[in-house]
DNA sequence: AAGTGGTCTAGACCACTTT
DNA sequence: AAGTGGTCTAGACCACTTC
């Protein structure tokens, strides 16, 4: 293993020629932790351990990387926290995945308001190739006119139409992505993302407003014009900050609500 | 080597509503770390530390507990991270508290689309003493028909009425709450209640819906009957998850919108 | 200089899972 | 029994703030 060391100034000389350290930009040292922190998520990044599998064991990465174990320990607990890992006492640490109820939820927030059935059913209306529009080519961070990506669907739950979605992907990083497999896919649509594309949302931020339905989005929703929608503007992030999803949704909220937490 | 593990099975108090709905079995020992988190938190219900105040440090706390420093760490660590206090380096641990800009986001999500100014202006409308209705003398985990406090106000941004807010609390908690007292006070709300009636808000709960305005809501913020608005209702908890305080508001979405983070 | 939180280490033991 | 994460300790030093 190659591995490069840490750059830590090493415990001896600490920055005695800084001087006066003024709280400018100075090339201030992260602590050792965080460094390991960075190592682990490029490993991550890159793929050396893809989602759902088994990442060495602490001790073995305090020995990879020269530090104690509870430093590793610590850098890990920051992942864990920002689920980009997920802790199993006595089995080991593993990295998040889409393929489990746990990180469902965290990216539907859309819940019944009684009982708890779902029977979620996911129509495909329309997948193609175009060009980006100026607003979302300018949220995903690439140039205006780019290839991208653009899916309609809609979900509904027993059988009602709830939410009528749309989606841009960059097509740099969706090659192949095609309305077949997405109707053939079973289990969440971040899933598939992160397994055949090899693209993982691990953060979004959400805009929300009171839109009233046009005619043609209330037809599909089976709802009268203009009735009152929840509209959601998601921007998913993956590793880096990178944005790589741009998704407007429009929910029927008559029997549904967003669940949020402020906390 | 101390003695003894000082391993208390958690100081039963009463009404200390141990009840986390841990799905655990019962007796289980809860680490250490966790025992004094729960000794600090009990300082914190109790008034013995205020909002804004320091704690004592690391160091007298873990002599105070008998436990080591580290220990005392991890429990700080955890409030820290929930925000029921806040590190700083070099100074100390403080009692988090409404009164600063840092905490006043966590509560109010609705942003402006554009720019930042805000210039908001509270004009309380009514608040009187009455008796809870049914949904929110549940929410509130109160007999049905106890005294509750009832507020509503509308919130404007640069002179632009965009929230329309009811509020219910206990009447037990929060006597002598005036429109008068309202409205002298400058600042957050939950800085009145917190510093004025020792009760302070940690976490709340958000159901979040699209509905039209009703004729008497759109006349009061001044759009036309039948525009979409977003339906927030929140419910407020302090310590121990007690609710404290049920909050529906209708935010006006045209200029605004309810941002969110999902992590 | 003294006090605070922040980092790092090394070692011990515990709780849980698998062999 | 062996390996993993989880807890706890004791001590050292660093970064920051105040005196």
């Amino acid at each position: 293993m190659s591995s490069a060391p840490p750059n830590l100034p090493s415990p001896n000389s600490p920055g005695a020629g800084a001087g006066a350290s003024s709280p400018g930009n100075s090339p201030t040292f992260s602590p050792l932790y965080q460094q390991i922190k960075a190592l682990i998520t490029q490993s991550l990044q890159s793929g050396e351990w893809k989602p759902g599998e088994l990442i060495p064991s602490e001790v073995e990465l305090a020995g990879r990387f020269k530090v104690s174990q509870g430093t590793v320990r610590k850098a890990i607990d920051e992942l864990s926290a920002e689920n980009l890992v997920v802790r199993r006492q006595g089995k080991g640490t593993f990295v998040a995945t889409h393929h489990e109820a746990r990180a469902q939820f965290r990216f539907l927030r859309l819940m019944p308001d009684t009982g708890e059935v779902h029977n979620p059913d996911n129509r495909i209306l329309e997948v193609k190739r175009t060009r980006a529009p100026a607003d979302v080519s300018r949220q995903l961070d690439i140039k205006s006119g780019d290839s991208v990506i653009f899916i309609r669907r809609v979900q509904s739950f027993d059988g009602v139409p709830t939410i009528l979605e749309e989606l841009w992907l960059p097509g740099a990083l969706f090659k192949g992505l095609t309305a077949e497999r997405l109707n053939e896919y079973r289990g969440p649509m971040y899933g598939l993302f992160e397994t055949e594309f090899g693209t993982r949302m691990i953060r979004a931020t959400e805009s929300i407003r009171a839109v009233s339905a046009e005619p043609a989005v209330a037809e599909v929703l089976g709802v009268a014009a203009g009735m009152p929608l929840l509209s959601v503007e998601r921007v998913s992030f993956t590793y880096g900050d990178k944005p790589v999803e741009v998704r407007k949704g429009l929910y029927l909220t008559d029997r549904h609500h967003y669940q949020n937490e402020l906390s």
